[in-house]
DNA sequence: GACATTAGTTCGAGACTCGTACTTAATAGT
DNA sequence: ACTATTAAGTACGAGTCTCGAACTAATGTC
């Protein structure tokens, strides 16, 4: 309802700032005066920013760029040195985690198996802080993408069928872990659900990059989904939406996980896909995927199986479409190892299944950023408060 | 991206005034000491904002509210002696305009049957302009609900199959008929999907008052959804999101009017559900939903056929529910007179079919604003631009 | 009738943006 | 080599805004 900065003369300058830094970020390395046109501020009133931005390390300037009439342009861009965060991703059989810097670089990214639940979590975020963030730098905040329903407050999970989690639990947990670190200013800890998180960092880095709505899908065992409106997710009156994996659709003989009949999980997701090519999981759902792409190069019958599936994504996909009318659906999880194998027969389905003559078919795209979705996602939310204003890096 | 009031100290203000104006809206009449709390600017500040609002009579003090200890506060509240805003709604067999006044009163009111398309809508918007606005109001803008996609960019038609629409040719000839009665400063004319106002307006003037999260289901012989998040709608990629009627689920036997199968509104569009209760259609769906529902309380076959209508609508609403997490779902068109007969078996397939243990089921509402909503609905996003600062009246 | 309490206004200080004029640094032309 | 031209960035003064503190005003309480 109130303006992010506050309602003050301070405020607004840290509104224009963070317009500022928004334009860097979008537009890459500008100099005072593109600045200036791209967000129809006052010359003067960049210089000045860009000033107190330098000052604080958030940004620096470049080699000039000569080659054209008049004084040339000294380009600043988003400096990373000294800015970074956190992203973390704890699920049912790996932890991973990113760090993300100001200008959008990977500084670090990894991942491990679990054994110990939480406190295999705890211990990446303690190496990754060691390794990516005590030299100096400034934490601006860290976030957690885990496979569980999480509460609008983005700290409260209220259901994690696969994990042990409840609670702000998890939340406090990495608080307290981060503040043993001596974290100066505390950062934000927030708690986020995998598909969401994914959707927003292939909204903002990956396949769906540019897009203005899109909806990502990410299928394992479940079918999850996050939907993102102009750069924002879309989360429902209590933060749970794009629980998509039991709409219930498609083949009513089929028995789902959750004890009912025709989830749309229960026909497209990994076990129902397995059954249809007649094949057995292996120790990840990535690896079965590939097992299974590899085989279908030979095999007709998988083939077949793959075409099945298919058509019950585009289905799915049709239906969400009806609803939501996305420009672009990107698929991860198991379905990006199987790519058009999967992705074709759901376009002709989908094809076949538009609401009306007008509606274009959305784009259907396979995941470009992989198992790291989830984390650099939440590394990226962790970064939003910076370019929305709500954090000024200024004072 | 950029605020919506300007970068400058003078959009500060703007932003700052329809803060203002927005606490005045949610609160109703409110001291300036209240007004300084609720949006927290100082004191000093509100008092010179209310001071313009107040010239530019856009607010007006009340009667003082006396009891309390110190010295009482004088009230101030919206007021629409001045500033209106016009909307519209034309549809297949009936055409309604609505008045709406800065504070939220329905200045005017009126439906008519459709003879001639197009031209009865301006008669109408003629007419209405004449006995509310044209006596030295203000009109700060129009809008036009149809039952066809919009784009997004709420002028342009992409698809009316019950009507003779296309492109921006209904908002030309409207702001042309405006301009002509010489509407001061041009007001804003925009078309807007029928199932998207009335979904508006239900969660600003209805059932859904309240509801950070709401979903709109309006039932003629086609079934159309608008979706609200935080006040303002989800318009998808194209401005098409909401288009539910045909979403594949349902019974596969069913024939659609659009030629495929399985479609929802097959199931519980109007005329499946005159073909469930064995009657037929009379000239209205209201009327003939009003006549289903009288024949309900002495036939059990009909409450039986509403029953079965009742448990298509309750999966329906169980699939937006996966995808959208709405807080409360509202009901209208030729739901509406049915009420319970319907809502009820609804409200139990919901209950089989909740994604999981913790989702609460959202609650079920039946429209309050009837046949008017679509066109309150449209007159109510005219004043938008007052609230959100886009709209400046104090200058 | 004095006092406590709360509402609203006045006033000066501080912060910010803006346009204009000015300085600086490069290229193009002679 | 020198001047004109072009565009980037800076300095400065004017204007607008918000804020806190002090002040005045109006009412209930003791």
């Amino acid at each position: 309802m109130d303006r992010p900065g506050g309602a003050g003369t301070e405020g607004l300058r840290r509104d224009n700032t963070a317009a500022v830094l928004r334009s860097l970020r979008r537009r890459g390395p500008s100099t005072r005066a593109e600045l200036a046109k791209d967000t129809g501020l006052a010359k003067a009133t960049v210089g000045v920013i860009v000033a107190d931005l330098q000052a604080a390390g958030a940004v620096a300037e470049e080699g000039s760029r000569p080659g054209v009439r008049g004084r040339p342009g000294r380009p600043v861009a988003l400096r990373g040195e000294d800015v970074v965060a956190l992203g973390l991703e704890l699920n049912v059989d790996y932890t991973s985690a990113v760090v993300l810097d100001l200008a959008g670089r990977v500084v670090l990214s990894e991942s491990r198996p679990v054994t110990g639940g939480t406190a295999d979590l705890l211990a990446l975020a303690r190496d990754a802080y060691a390794a990516a963030v005590g030299d100096g730098r400034r934490l601006v905040g860290a976030s957690v993408a885990v496979p569980a329903l999480v509460r609008g407050d983005n700290r409260t999970v209220a259901w994690a069928p696969n994990l042990h989690l409840d609670g702000a639990g998890l939340a406090d947990d990495l608080a307290a872990t981060l503040a043993d670190l001596g974290a100066g200013p505390t950062p934000v800890v927030r708690v986020s659900n995998d598909a969401n998180c994914a959707a927003y960092a292939e909204s903002h880095h990956g396949a769906a990059r540019g897009a203005a709505h899109a909806l990502y899908l990410t299928g394992t065992v479940g079918i999850g989904a996050g939907i993102v409106q102009d750069g924002e997710l879309v989360r429902g009156g209590a933060g749970f939406a794009g629980e998509v994996g039991h709409m219930p659709l498609g083949d009513a003989s089929a028995l789902c996980g959750c004890g009912r009949h025709g989830c749309w999980e229960a026909s497209v997701g990994l076990h129902a896909m397995l059954a249809e090519v007649g094949m057995h999981e292996l120790d990840t759902p990535l690896r079965t995927a590939e097992a299974v792409a590899e085989r279908a190069a030979t095999d007709a019958e998988v083939r077949a199986g793959l075409e099945r599936v298919g058509r019950g994504v585009g289905l799915g996909i049709a239906m969400l479409s009806s609803v939501l009318d996305p420009e672009v659906v990107v698929l991860g999880g198991y379905f990006a190892p199987l790519g058009d194998l999967v992705l074709d027969p759901a376009r002709r389905t989908l094809d076949e299944r538009l609401a009306s003559a007008v509606q274009v078919r959305p784009e259907l795209r396979l995941s470009t950023l992989g198992i790291r979705a989830a984390a650099l996602g939440a590394a990226e939310q962790s970064l939003g408060p910076v370019f929305s204003g709500e954090l000024d890096l200024t004072s």
